[in-house]
DNA sequence: CGTATTTGACCAGCGC
DNA sequence: GCGCTGGTCAAATACG
């Protein structure tokens, strides 16, 4: 078969209602999206009243996904209440959350205990609070370490991804990695690389109820600014891209913030905007790029009716 | 070759 | 005092 049409006819993605600009800005993954496409396009090519059909499908699914897509809408506007509402609580009732650690292991226990609170949540408290003096804590007598807060977030990854990094605009060095009693899953300790004395300790652990929720618990006050809103404030297109500690939620939200964007890029600016508030960073951006395209391209109704709508569209285009 | 990560060893707190 | 456990160090290794 002969692409070479197909290839110099960008236009035949432009799927009219299907708001694929999406992928304006991540030109590999078209690609790939193309390519597969047009693979099925050939193994595909029907006759004009299959196409019909098809197109009927292809608004269809439209309609579910704009249902869908408000249905998201209203469970994200619900979030937010939520989220701010137990952040209201947090701030009223500090020292139920924040305990300090005047001994070690029972304050481990009992962070596990608000722990699960959180992930049944999917919220984070605040951020991270006063901190101990440097690093070596847990050689500092018992007066400086009370003052050392914690802070805990929750972040929403892939049962499959086996990393555990948390991804909140800091740069971390890993340090050490151990299995712990209460939970097979190894669990990572990071510190705050982007200054040499920022005394910031983080450590990240998958949830012994849901595996593909990584809990990240937040030790000491950053020194510093967050690095994402640096680059943020240098280039005026950049918007914040993450919070300090809650951007975990951010991550955790990029779900539906993917199918928001894919039906409302068009329809709903300030969706789009919002959007783009939480998917500037680099790495954010990528792994949503790559967490649509697998979506998209597993979908065998989605492919069955973009290959659908674009030989109509060749077709229509032929009969000129 | 410089930097980041891995991983076994070590240390300190806690319970018995 | 001893063993268990969590947290950290630092040499070895991997990676760009």
């Amino acid at each position: 078969m002969d692409y070479s049409a197909a290839n110099d006819d960008d236009a035949s993605l432009d799927l009219n209602s299907m708001p694929l600009r999406l992928f304006d800005d991540t030109p590999m993954i078209k690609k790939e999206v193309h390519s597969k496409i047009l693979i099925d396009f050939g193994r595909q090519l029907s006759p004009k009243e299959e196409s019909g059909a098809l197109l009927e499908e292809l608004h269809r699914v439209s309609a579910e996904n704009k249902k869908l897509t408000e249905m998201l809408t209203v469970m994200g506007e619900n979030y937010n209440a939520l989220r701010s509402q137990l952040l209201e609580y947090m701030s009223k009732n500090p020292e139920k959350e924040l305990s300090p650690i005047s001994k070690k292991r029972k304050s481990e226990s009992s962070n596990n205990n608000t722990n699960s609170n959180n992930i049944m949540n999917g919220a984070v408290n605040g951020n991270s609070e006063s901190s101990s003096s440097d690093g070596e804590s847990y050689k500092k007598p018992r007066e400086e370490i009370v003052k050392a807060k914690i802070s805990r977030a929750c972040v929403q990854t892939e049962a499959s991804d086996t990393s555990l990094v948390v991804k909140d605009g800091y740069q971390w060095r890993k340090y050490g990695q151990k299995v712990t009693r209460d939970n097979p899953c190894p669990r990572a300790y990071f510190k705050c690389s982007f200054a040499p004395s920022c005394p910031v300790k983080k450590k990240v652990q998958r949830s012994v109820e849901d595996q593909s929720i990584l809990v990240a618990t937040y030790e000491g006050e950053h020194n510093h600014p967050n690095p994402s809103q640096i680059e943020a404030t240098s280039d005026s297109n950049h918007c914040v891209a993450i919070g300090s500690v809650p951007c975990s939620t951010s991550l955790g939200s990029t779900g539906p913030t993917i199918t928001l964007d894919l039906t409302k890029s068009k329809s709903s600016t300030a969706d789009a905007k919002s959007t783009k508030i939480r998917t500037e960073t680099p790495e954010v951006r990528k792994f949503l790029v790559e967490q649509m395209a697998s979506s998209l391209t597993k979908d065998p109704d989605f492919t069955k009716a973009l290959a659908a709508a674009i030989s109509g569209r060749i077709l229509q285009h032929n009969t000129y």
